[in-house]
RNA sequence: GCCAAGGUGGCAGAGUCUGGCCUUACGCGGUUGCCUGCAGAGCAACUAUACGCCGGUUCAAAUCCGGCCCUUGGCUCCA
């Protein structure tokens, strides 16, 4: 059974088949870093981090880059802005600095596998400038009043991934670039100068107070002091980390046009190679009726819905629904990512409690095996149908509800089959989807465990005395302290 | 206006490429029962017989074809 992957450019799921046979390479394009990250990043990190998973579990390395972008106008208008008695930073480097730092802690709370590299625009502009004179030299890109337009009448391609001709594209980029284009369709490369103040302030925002005046960096090059263009970053850290030729190209639906066509055009222009085979589109995440986005200022930040919901609700939350489709935030929908993982994690403690049960058996008929080996095949299936991680969960639930009835329903438990749907659990469920089962509170017994169990120990006597108004006391006093207590077939169980 | 994605039961959300075995997908919610000293969890049953609208093709359509309506995204910074 092979991978099939919905690819952007054909329009179609194709089979996945990457150049090196044992190395994938996946350039993921990440954020501006000018805020905080919102969930609507989150859901696309998480599937992205899935994505990189699964590849890795069909037997594949996977070489993974994702850029930050730090320089931006929306950044510079940041400079100075007054952030918990102290500035946020007090040049364009500096606020994206701050960001950074949380971005990555935002990250590591989603239990994101790492990326090889997080390359930074600000450490790519010699890379980047080599690339515009690569693209001049062959005659795709022209200087104009000291900054450089990517000719886009020279590539007959251009628009082959958003579908569109030249003559669709009215114009790009700014009003005021307009009379230094050759086509209104042409995109820029290099911006002479510094940053214009006009666009700062447009991003400025008058509920924040400012410290400083903004500043945004300049560099010099061929052409003068000035700073990269949008679109370019990509193309050459795409280059410099991976190779002028990848496997995977990823990023939200919203980048598909101009950044992504763009990128396209800059780098297989420059190359004469194909830039990247699969174009990957995650769909957007939404708040009820528009998506949800920095600009638009309708975002939950990562770190509040962390806090709020948790880690393991919130990824099963976004893996409900496919990459490529939408999905709409709503308490309803969380609280159901609650409940459901509720659902798988109470049933991975009670299955992994079951196995060391005195009831459990190492010879014992039971259909549970044959239920983790269809589990199993159906995950897969379903993750190599361009990564459908809903269904991929479904056959998780259908194995849990297996092994629910097992147990429920014998008086030897099946060891094996357990043993099997716990390893099965951890693989696909953990190491797949990347939920954490132990939790917060795995790892060794503290001393608060032990007292715990003290009292467990302490009212399962008075229980077997018959005194359960006492023993009811002892379980509501541990819900005060935090402690839920659950009987069970296999003695008490608690959670902290 | 141009380009793209989508409209599925109370909610959420698969299935559409590769028509049928496509279904109570998996769940959430609701009702009832079993289990339990009680509670919780679990199990069982019931609940929704839905595929935007109108035509067409076919023995058979959520799935293919045509038309229409509506929503969202991109065309300006955006995951």
């Amino acid at each position: 059974m092979t991978l099939r992957v919905m690819n952007t450019l054909s329009g179609e799921r194709e089979p996945f088949e990457p150049a090196d046979p044992d190395d994938v390479l996946l350039y993921y394009c990440g954020l501006t870093v000018s805020d905080a990250a919102h969930l609507g990043h989150a859901r696309s990190w998480v599937h992205v981090d899935v994505i990189h998973r699964w590849l890795e579990h069909l037997g594949y390395g996977v070489r993974h880059v994702e850029n930050i972008t730090d320089v931006n106008e929306k950044i510079v208008a940041r400079v100075g802005e007054a952030d918990d008695g102290a500035t946020l930073g007090d040049s364009e480097l500096g606020v994206a600095d701050r960001f950074i730092e949380r971005l990555l802690t935002d990250m590591r709370s989603l239990n994101l596998k790492r990326a090889e590299v997080y390359p930074r625009v600000s450490e790519h502009v010699p890379e980047i400038i080599d690339l515009i004179e690569t693209l001049i030299e062959r005659g795709y890109a022209y200087e104009s009043n000291g900054s450089v337009y990517f000719d886009v009448t020279e590539f007959p391609d251009y628009g082959k991934l958003s579908n569109q001709t030249i003559g669709d594209v009215e114009t790009q980029g700014q009003e005021e670039e307009r009379e230094e284009k050759r086509h209104p369709a042409d995109f820029a490369l290099w911006k002479a100068g510094g940053v214009a103040p006009e666009t700062v302030a447009e991003h400025r925002s008058e509920d924040r107070t400012y410290e400083t005046t903004p500043s945004g960096e300049t560099w010099d090059s061929p052409w003068g002091e000035g700073r990269p263009g949008w679109h370019i970053e990509c193309s050459a850290m795409s280059m410099a980390h991976l190779d002028s030729s990848i496997d995977i190209h990823m990023g939200g639906r919203d980048l598909v046009f101009p950044h992504h066509e763009n990128e396209i055009a800059q780098t297989e222009a420059a190359t004469g190679e194909t830039f990247a085979r699969y174009w990957l589109h995650a769909d957007l995440f939404r708040m009820a009726d528009e998506k949800m986005s920095s600009s638009l200022g309708n975002f939950i930040p990562v770190s509040e819905a962390v806090d709020r919901f948790g880690t393991n609700p919130l990824r099963l939350f976004f893996v409900s629904a496919s990459y490529n489709s939408t999905q709409t935030y709503s308490e309803d929908a969380i609280e159901e990512a609650l409940e459901r993982w509720d659902r798988l994690e109470a049933a991975y403690d009670r299955i992994t409690r079951s196995l060391d049960s005195p009831d459990a058996r190492t010879k014992v008929d039971s259909s549970l095996g044959g239920a983790v080996e269809d589990a199993a095949e159906a995950f897969t299936a379903a993750m190599n149908d361009d990564f459908n991680t809903r269904e991929a969960l479904a056959a998780l639930f259908d194995l849990v509800g297996a092994a629910n009835r097992h147990i429920e329903d014998r008086d030897e438990y099946d060891y094996r089959g357990l043993r099997r749907t716990v390893e099965t659990l951890e693989t696909l469920g953990g190491g797949v989807l990347g939920f954490d089962f132990e939790g917060e509170s795995g790892g060794e017994a503290t001393i608060a465990d032990e007292l715990v169990e003290l009292v467990l120990e302490i009212r399962e006597t008075e229980r077997a005395a018959g005194n359960y108004g006492r023993a009811d006391e002892l379980r509501d006093d541990l819900e005060t302290l935090g402690v839920e207590v659950q009987d069970t077939d296999d003695g008490p169980a608690y959670r902290l």
